[in-house]
RNA sequence: GGGUCGUUAGCUCAGUCCGGUAGAGCAGGGGCCUUUUAAGCCCAGGGCCACAGGUUCGAAUCCUGUACGACCCA
């Protein structure tokens, strides 16, 4: 192991923490009681005048104030912070002389005593045996903090972005803010679960290893099976396995995982990300409207007790019901261009270049229409429903009954970010493959995002397949908008970066 | 993919325009200090200035390229 300076000399510490019969290691903690739990303990003691309890506590020093012939430390545990007040007459010079020599920022340790308020009336161990738990040889960048105006100021904070997320685990271990930014992740997606569970759907696991992709508007990545000597796609959505499932008389079931998109990285986009896909029975784009609008407020009100966020500086109200606009009319209000009177490729480009939008050369129509949706999507704050999306570019979804070239999807947008898509599924085995067979003629044109055929995926519909309503949220980008970040690699604990060079 | 900016001590950052022995605070080391909380005071340390080239008597600084990242644009 290579070792710095600092490392270096905190390796010797641990020698002579050693030499004087102190593990550096011990196998066990014998804590009694974490740190909230002590402070409880004593105020509930001095409420009733009792003898505060004497407590064995444990956790990182965070702190250290050695004042001569006393000192003061703070250590921190999962629960909060707790002062040590240490002397030397309490320890005896052999172990104090320790404490000061030997311990440091960063290391575990175990203090036990009894708990007293100092003179400025801090709750603290009045420590008569002190332990190492876990000595740390790399110093953790811990912050000094201290209180002005009532506002907590950090000084030296460990900031640097990259390195932050390369090393997430001392961005974990000195950045509490982070630490609560994917506690709220969790509470989300468990808030989530929660109401779909009370509505009757059920949790599956379908498969990431997937001998077809399909399902989503993607690029796939390849992996392979040595022994089986056959190639394999990481899913880029669960939508083709779940709705089987609606076959299979199963009415609801969701399925929260990781899709893994082939594409750019960027603020909003991560290689391997979260969706959550749920697909309803007997319910149709509607019934998902309510259903997203339901769940995704009943989330933030149990997460953050309201129905309101801010995110980016702006207030985003999620209480239901949520605003509902056409793609025609957005598109139509946002840029001008009313895009069924350019019903080819050719004639779109032409009007879009008119007016001064980019339009790839090689773009199908139906990516054109996305580009021009991608041109109003930032004005998209609070959260819209946009629906009727044309067929070419919705293979899965069912044709609206009065109008072929539009389907019934939506996409929801919050915060100026696509966050869910959704369709009343479409059901009928000869259209479906009429649309798979049409992305086939896309992926030969060129278009690499073009769904290839799923013959079982057929054979399954060709058995019945109750009509249907389905949704996809990202679970990413809404942990984005409920913990105000502006960047999805804030709120991946291990986001995909590049490696850095070794020379 | 394009543009702008960043990368200097373990951490946070000056220094870069205008080239001339590498700086501060915190952290760490040696002292003093028995109620502190950004504790304080004294002393002495600590660097492949991201990497590779180039210009120059001389480069952290100027030029070119590369890597990684941030922000903006597509």
């Amino acid at each position: 192991m290579e070792l710095n300076d600092l490392e270096r000399q905190r390796l010797e510490k641990l020698r002579e923490l050693q030499e004087a019969g102190m593990p550096a290691y011990p196998h066990r903690a014998a804590r009694s009681h974490s740190v909230a739990e002590a402070i409880h303990a004593f105020e509930q003691a001095e409420s009733s005048e009792a003898q505060p309890p004497e407590v064995k506590v444990a956790g990182r020093l965070v702190s250290i104030r050695v004042m001569g012939k006393i000192a003061f430390a703070h250590i921190e545990d999962g629960s909060g912070k707790m002062q040590l007040f240490v002397r030397r007459n309490d320890l005896g010079d052999e172990l104090f002389r320790l404490f000061k020599k030997t311990f440091d920022l960063g290391d575990f340790v175990e203090a036990g005593g009894p708990l007293i308020r100092t003179r400025t009336g801090e709750i603290s161990v009045q420590v008569q045996h002190l332990r190492m738990l876990a000595k740390a040889i790399t110093p953790l960048p811990i912050p000094k903090e201290y209180h002005k105006d009532g506002q907590e100021v950090r000084y030296g904070a460990f900031a640097d972005v990259e390195e932050r997320y390369r090393q997430r685990y001392a961005d974990l271990a000195v950045n509490p803010q982070v630490r609560e930014t994917f506690r709220i992740r969790s509470r989300m997606i468990g808030a989530l679960r929660a109401w779909l569970d009370e509505q009757g759907y059920l949790e599956v696991e379908t498969p990431i290893l997937q001998p077809i992709y399909g399902g989503a508007a993607a690029r796939p990545f390849i992996t392979h099976h040595n022994q089986l000597k056959q190639d394999l796609y990481l899913r880029i959505s669960f939508e083709l396995y779940l709705k089987r499932l609606l076959v299979g008389m199963y009415e609801r079931v969701y399925e929260i995982g990781r899709d893994f998109r082939n594409e750019g990285v960027s603020y909003k986009h991560n290689p391997e990300f979260t969706q959550l896909e749920l697909y309803c029975a007997y319910s149709d784009l509607n019934g998902m409207m309510e259903t997203a609008e339901q769940m995704i407020a009943s989330a933030a009100h149990k997460v953050l007790g309201k129905h309101t966020l801010s995110f980016k500086g702006q207030e985003i109200d999620l209480t239901p019901p949520w605003k509902r606009v056409s793609l025609r009319d957005l598109i139509r209000e946002g840029t001008g261009i009313d895009y069924v009177s350019f019903p080819e490729a050719d004639t779109l480009r032409a009007e879009m270049r008119q007016r001064g939008y980019e339009a790839d050369s090689k773009a199908t129509w139906g990516h054109l229409v996305d580009n021009l949706l991608s041109e109003v999507e930032p004005t998209l704050i609070q959260p819209t429903f946009v629906h009727d999306y044309p067929v070419e570019i919705s293979p899965l979804a069912k044709q609206k009954p009065d109008d072929a070239t539009h389907v019934e999807r939506f996409e929801l947008f919050i915060g100026g970010m696509e966050l869910g898509n959704a369709f009343t599924e479409l059901n009928d085995p000869f259209e479906q493959e009429r649309r798979f067979l049409q992305q086939g003629r896309a992926y030969e044109a060129g278009d690499a995002e073009a769904q290839p055929m799923d013959t079982d995926y057929l054979r399954a519909m060709k058995y019945g397949m109750p009509p249907n309503g389905g949704f996809g949220l990202g679970i990413d980008r809404l942990a984005m908008l409920f913990t105000d970040h502006a960047s999805i690699r804030d709120v991946l604990l291990y986001p995909h970066l590049r490696p850095k060079n070794q020379a």
